[in-house]
DNA sequence: CTCGTTGTTCCGTGTCACGGAACAACTTTT
DNA sequence: AAAAGTTGTTCCGTGACACGGAACAACGAG
């Protein structure tokens, strides 16, 4: 019961978009009279929102989100320094946490005039293929490296590093300089600049810069991404 | 048993902090071994997360939260809007919906030093002591504003308006101008400058920058706010 | 009007949620 | 160190209520 509850919100994930009950029903599984009870009770309880046929996830989930503690402090000492990062740039910035084989975005923000890009906050991608996902990896230690590279290497657009080797020495040279780049492997078009923000002595998060191929200055960008991650490291008593 | 798991889950919701089995007991009222199962089953979805004797909210219900279509939309076209603000003013800057006879927090941008405040994402607090709160309500129509009067007026702090009839007088001045303002109602030291946000001819949400008294100068603060809750609106399709 | 699809209600069956009670693991007190 | 609380966990018999097949109702398209 609380199971299935679980099944429908979650059969929302990727995309969140409303669905009819009888869409719930095929990608959950569950028999009709179940799926229409249960989505009564979550309605009822505000987890879920009904407009005509159409149900779409509530207003509750998102004041419950908002508060788990990790996520939101985090993002919270953070924010200034994506802030700095921003005005620095004026171009879409990311901050990302790893959950499993995976980056999940606490927070993104950007301009006017923003590329569109995969990344959605809570929403998760490969580490292989996103900038965030690569300064993570490479500073999680080397069974995680040697599990990633035992699947095959998803992949997002054409250009996503496919071939473990290439990523393997692409994430040594993170390990060396402190920053991970990634070219059109996350979205046609946008390069992105990656550094890791430490504390106690791990890779707890990373941010980055995402910027559309013809406004791409490594040069200029690189330092401004190794500033800010390095300032908010140092307000989370860590140190490389 | 789904009513039992949201009473569970929502009684983190003024706080979010770790609890102990026998708290959620007490502030839930279940009988202990249900809620030793019932926080078990949670923690087995991921919507709960338990170190040591500690439960928190867990990572799946940030996932979940983000994904809440009518406030992931809303923040996102607000955004740019946002950064543009905060750009100009380097002061904290809220997005913030009505909900019933509160505000709810859609986001909160703030740089290095900025001053402590109620306000919280996914939090809410009443419509009569904040900036956003009284933008909102002066654009909800005259039955709102009869009902909000007809409850006595919470308050933050000892500066708080409690007095109908002032209120009202700000609400009128606040329908001529389309600027809120506060001035240490919400916290101590810290003053607010609010502005609508219209769409289709209804105001469904407002923007505001809190300032620390020592640094609030409306002159130059009240043509940025009425900047980007007017571009806001404009984006939305909407127009006063 | 007819026919496919989707949403809702009914209801008999069987499961599993429920919570009192007893037990176990800690923590504090004397 | 023993005792007396407090908190977490397990057991288990009872009974409520979740379950889903089936039948019905409300659509929407042709």
């Amino acid at each position: 019961m609380l199971q299935k509850s679980a099944l429908i919100l979650e059969s929302f994930l990727p995309g969140g978009g409303p669905f009819r009950l009888s869409e719930l029903v095929e990608r959950t599984g569950l028999a009709k009279p179940t799926a229409h009870r249960l989505t009564a009770d979550l309605v009822r309880l505000g987890w879920l929102e009904r407009s005509g046929p159409y149900y779409r996830l509530g207003a509750k989930l998102f004041e419950l989100g908002s508060l788990v503690p990790g996520r939101r402090d985090l993002r919270e000492t953070a924010l200034p320094f994506l802030q700095d990062l921003f005005e620095a740039t004026h171009e879409t910035v990311h901050l990302g946490v790893r959950e499993g084989l995976e980056v999940v975005y606490l927070e993104r923000i950007h301009g006017h005039d923003s590329p569109w890009l995969p990344s959605r906050i809570g929403g998760s991608l490969p580490l292989t293929c996103t900038g965030v996902g690569k300064a993570l990896l490479a500073f999680s230690g080397a069974e995680l490296t040697e599990e990633v590279l035992s699947h095959p290497l998803p992949s997002l657009t054409p250009y996503s590093i496919t071939d473990p080797e290439q990523l393997r020495t692409a994430l040594e040279k993170t390990q060396v300089s402190g920053l991970a780049y990634e070219e059109r492997e996350a979205a046609e078009d946008v390069s992105c600049i990656a550094a890791p923000v430490f504390a106690g002595g791990t890779a707890v998060a990373a941010l980055s810069v995402a910027v559309p191929r013809a406004r791409y200055r490594p040069a200029q960008l690189a330092p401004a991404v190794r500033t800010a991650a390095l300032g908010l490291s140092r307000l989370l008593r860590g140190g490389v």
